[in-house]
Parts: structure tokens; C-alpha cells; sequence
DNA sequence: AACAGACACAACCGCGGTATA
DNA sequence: ATATACCGCGGTTGTGTCTGT
């Protein structure tokens, strides 16, 4: 009744790695016999091997028609359509791309090609865009990736040899995880603000608003916890947040009010500015541009070489200066220095 | 130079469907 | 008809290599 027993059952059978000589056991045989039955072809091979073992090797790595090397583009996109369509139907991809095995492809997705995906922000088992409704965490993983993805951290120098696109890029990120670890201090401007509209856009170049309203005064109003300090160097005495003062940030943007209120889109200034908050200082207003806290948009215009308010690169320019200095001072402690690093 | 952690990939394990005695 | 082996597949693990400290 029934077959007899599996040969994975046998005792003292060899597993692991396999040797030269024992592909070349297997390579002889299956080329004089074929592989029919693979229950019975360790034996014929003189192999100590199941015959399970015996498929695998073969399938995955001694069958002459494997290809090896690198995924071409096509490849990938062959495979990125294919599982969105079949899901980790591995051997059914496999059958589209000739010469490669279901394991290689496997391994392939899941070391290179998920991961790629999650940079590029499509979830790697729906395929479609991430949302940032799940976690801002995501935002921030998503960011990331696309700035290493892009070469924006490729080197150690934070903000050296960057674009102005490329800089605001870093500066939302790094807002963002603050507004993750403390999120009532850093608040979205454009979500708490009542009236946030006009003091942002005041500043935005994206704006078409003629006539910018005063922008200070709505953004002392913004939130109890984001205030506007008269004179980037006098402690404002404001501060409600006593100790939070050392784990200042480096004053990406300073700037009095005098000026916050005269400055109008397309208007050439240095003049920089900062928000103090419960955590420390908000990077990234300065000059005219004004950021929101919940996404920064840049006209081409803007991001492009020949813009002619080069004030505004070379105002961050120096402001990014104190982020390498911030980064580079063995000597502070401060908690938001080993975040940042 | 040594070590630790990360990464890539080959190989194994276990399960479900199919074949067969 | 039934029990059991075989085959193929997808998930997981183990190990060698690479890279950073």
C-alpha cells in the first residue's frame, strides 16, 4: 500500500552548502539520465544527498540555462509589474524572465526591489502610494530615502554643494522629525493657525497675493508654543520653556520683526527667522521664503539657478554654516545634536 | 588589524496539491 | 477509495562577505 519512504527520512543524509565535486556528480548524471525521478538520482549520482536537495541545487544553480548577474531594468520592471498583478507568485514571474529562478527573484525582491519601492513611496505589497495618514514616521522614512536615494547626504558635509531645493528638502526633514518627537510644540502652521494663510503666503513666492498682510502678529497667534523672538541674540523673554534653551537649535533663521513685517515676495533679503518652540528652535524660515511647516513648496523658479533672489541661497548659506558647526562642536551634549547625527 | 553589524544569497523547511501503489 | 510519496512553491534560516568603526 502506498510508496515507500521519502528519502528525506533517510539518516546521515548530507545537507548544507554543496561542494565542487558534488555539483559535478549531480552535473554528470542529470546530463546522461535526465531527471525524471529525483527520488532515485542521488543514488544513480552517488551523492549522499535527498533528492529534494538534488532539485534544488539543480534548479536554482547548476541547470545550464541560468542566468546570473545583475537585474537589467527591464527585468525589474518586468518583475515590479508582474507582482503587482500575481503577488509572491514567484515561480509564476519566474516563468516570464527567461533564465532566472523563482528563489534568485525572491531573493531579489526582498533584499533590492522592496526596498526600492518603499524609497520611491509605493507600498511593495499593494503597490500603490503610501499614505501619510499612517504614521508620520512613514513621511519621514520616505524622505529620508529620497534624499540618500537622490545624493542629497551622500557626502558629510550636510550643506555643502546643495541647491536651494535640495537644502529646503533637508530642512523639512529634519522639521518633520521634530515634529514627530514633540508634536504640540511643533505644530503644523497651516492646521492650527486660524488665520495662517496670509502670513505664509506673505512670504511665499508661490503666492499671487499682491498685498502681504503683517505676518508677525498671526504667527505669535499661531500657537502659545511658537513665538517670534524680537532679536535673534537676546533670549526672548518669552521662553516659557525654561531648560529647553541649550538644546537650542543652530539659528537657521533669525529675524526682527521690523523686517518680517516689511518683507514682501520678490524682494531681495538676508534677513533670517526663527521660531522658538518648546523643543528648541525651528529651522528653516529664513529670508522671504517662508516655509510652512507641513510641506515646503518650491516654484521652479525658485529651485533653478537663475533666480535672481540669490539672497535667499546665500542667507541659508550661512545659516547652514551653524548647522556644521552645531554638528561638528564636540563639545555640546546637546540632545538634538545626537538626533540630528 | 580586529571586531561587529549589515547585507546578500544559497539552502532548508514545511505545506498543499497531485500522483500512484 | 485511501494512504502515502513526490513535486513544487513560498517562507525562513544560516552562512559567507562586505562595510564601517
Amino acid at each position: 500500500m502506498g510508496r515507500s519512504p521519502c528519502c528525506d527520512q533517510d539518516k546521515g543524509v548530507k545537507k548544507g552548502p554543496w561542494t565542487p565535486e558534488e555539483d559535478e556528480l549531480l552535473t554528470v548524471c542529470i546530463n546522461k539520465n535526465g531527471y525524471e525521478n529525483w527520488r532515485s538520482l542521488p543514488k544513480r549520482a552517488g551523492l549522499n544527498r535527498c533528492g529534494k536537495s538534488c532539485r534544488l541545487r539543480w534548479m536554482n544553480y547548476l541547470r545550464p540555462d541560468i542566468v546570473r548577474g545583475n537585474f537589467s531594468d527591464e527585468e525589474e520592471s518586468t518583475i515590479i509589474k508582474l507582482h503587482a498583478l500575481l503577488g509572491n507568485k514567484w515561480s509564476k514571474i519566474a516563468g516570464h524572465l527567461p533564465g532566472r529562478t523563482d528563489n534568485e527573484i525572491k531573493n531579489y525582491w526582498n533584499t533590492h526591489m522592496r526596498k526600492k519601492l518603499m524609497q520611491m513611496g509605493i507600498d511593495p505589497i499593494t503597490h500603490e502610494p503610501r499614505t501619510n495618514n499612517l504614521s508620520p514616521i512613514l513621511d519621514v522614512s520616505q524622505m529620508l530615502a529620497a534624499a540618500i536615494s537622490n545624493g542629497q547626504f551622500g557626502n558629510n558635509n550636510l550643506f555643502n554643494n546643495s541647491t536651494p531645493l535640495e537644502d529646503l528638502l533637508k530642512l523639512q526633514l529634519i522639521h518633520k522629525m521634530l515634529q514627530i518627537i514633540t508634536p504640540k510644540a511643533i505644530p503644523n502652521i497651516n492646521s492650527v493657525n486660524p488665520k495662517p494663510d496670509s502670513a505664509i503666503n506673505s512670504f511665499n513666492t508661490n503666492s499671487v497675493n499682491p498685498k502681504p498682510e503683517p505676518a508677525a502678529a498671526q504667527w505669535n497667534a499661531i500657537d502659545p508654543h511658537v513665538f517670534i523672538s524680537q532679536d535673534a541674540n537676546e533670549e526672548s523673554s518669552e521662553n516659557i520653556w525654561d531648560g529647553f534653551e541649550d538644546n537650542r537649535l543652530p539659528g537657521l533663521v533669525t529675524v526682527s520683526q521690523e523686517n518680517l513685517n516689511t518683507a514682501k515676495p520678490g524682494t531681495s533679503t538676508t534677513t533670517e527667522v526663527y521660531v522658538q518652540t518648546r523643543a528648541g528652535v525651528i529651522p528653516g524660515y529664513y529670508g522671504d521664503q517662508i516655509l510652512s511647516s507641513g510641506s515646503v513648496s518650491v516654484s521652479p523658479a525658485i529651485s533653478g539657478s537663475n533666480h535672481p533672489r540669490s539672497a535667499l541661497h546665500s542667507s541659508g548659506s550661512a545659516v547652514l554654516e551653524d548647522w556644521e558647526k552645531f554638528l561638528d562642536d564636540e563639545t555640546s551634549d546637546s540632545c538634538w545634536k545626537s538626533f540630528l547625527e
